[in-house]
DNA sequence: CAAGAATCCTGTCAGC
DNA sequence: TGCTGACAGGATTCTT
């Protein structure tokens, strides 16, 4: 489930594991995912130390003493075991392994090969093409009611579809879109254009929010990981209407003023939302 | 130029 | 049990 907060769990995950450590042994099995993975990646990887890690939006980068870094996008379907070496007890479409003093063991696995690894000068990390038209980090002061209303101006783009682009926030995904629309009582319908304004005030505190809520249930659920075997980023957490059609909602009074959660398609993905409590 | 659709790929689940 | 079709957390690229 990567959006920002997964990322960012997943990213800590790795961190507390792999920062300080030497890379013993990397092996890319395959490398042809979203964009190819340079064909040399697993020998620029072996005998480097990683000194840190740093989210940008759903990418984050593990950075090398020789000033690369590795860039990860976990894409629809990816996602990092950590095991003892020798404990490790998936293999299938695992397309990056990393082995670490400490007898650490790290495999990137990722069925649907929607995910990209990439190697980037640690210096330039955010001028890669991928990054470069990345807009505001949603946690960061950048993001804020003024910014977020020049965005929206003029657009003629449902706010659920706005939501998703980018350009206009970094990290948000189609869960989350519905978790902070619900959260800021706006219409996953509404064009964008008008959101800009009052409603955007609203709406920044709400999209902070949901994820900063979201990361707390990950990182507090990362305990639970840090194990042999053990997998980062999959964790229970209680959506309000995500995946809830038909539910009630939670702050209405119920039949017959509203009929529940009602789930929609825009732009080829599910919404979720509450008619009565979000215009 | 902006907005919507098609696309990449595999796994899972509901329904028959 | 096995098959089929719909659908899935993303983001680029192609059409309208």
């Amino acid at each position: 489930m990567p959006e920002l907060p997964e990322v960012e769990t997943v990213m800590r995950g790795l961190s507390a594991a792999l920062t300080g450590r030497v890379i013993t042994r990397a092996v890319l099995n395959r490398g042809d995912l979203r964009f190819p993975a340079p064909p040399n990646l697993a020998a620029q990887l072996t005998g480097r130390r990683i000194t840190g890690f740093r989210r940008r939006a759903k990418y984050f980068f593990m950075q090398l003493d020789d000033a690369n870094s590795l860039l990860v996008h976990l894409g629809m379907s990816g996602r990092f075991l950590i095991a003892e070496r020798g404990r490790n007890t998936v293999t299938a479409h695992e397309h990056l392994v990393i082995e670490a003093e400490g007898n650490v063991r790290v495999g990137f696995v990722d069925p649907r090969r929607f995910g990209c690894l990439d190697l980037v000068a640690t210096l330039g990390e955010n001028t890669h093409r991928l990054l470069a038209t990345l807009g505001p980090e949603p946690l960061s002061d950048d993001f804020n009611a003024a910014t977020l209303s020049a965005a929206l101006a003029g657009k003629n783009t449902p706010i659920k579809t706005a939501l998703l682009d980018q350009t206009v926030v970094a990290g948000l995904g189609n869960i989350y879109v519905s978790e902070a629309l619900y959260a800021a009582q706006i219409s996953p319908r509404r064009l964008a254009g008008s959101v800009a304004g009052a409603r955007a005030k609203r709406l920044v505190p709400a999209i902070k929010a949901v994820l900063t809520a979201a990361i707390c249930a990950g990182g507090s659920s990362l305990r639970d990981y840090v194990q042999p075997d053990g997998e980062l980023g999959y964790f229970q957490h209680a959506w309000a209407v995500y995946g809830r059609e038909g539910e009630a909602c939670t702050t209405c009074p119920g039949p017959p003023a509203c009929a529940g959660i009602t789930r929609i398609v825009q732009s080829g993905r599910s919404s979720f939302f509450c008619a009565i409590r979000q215009r």
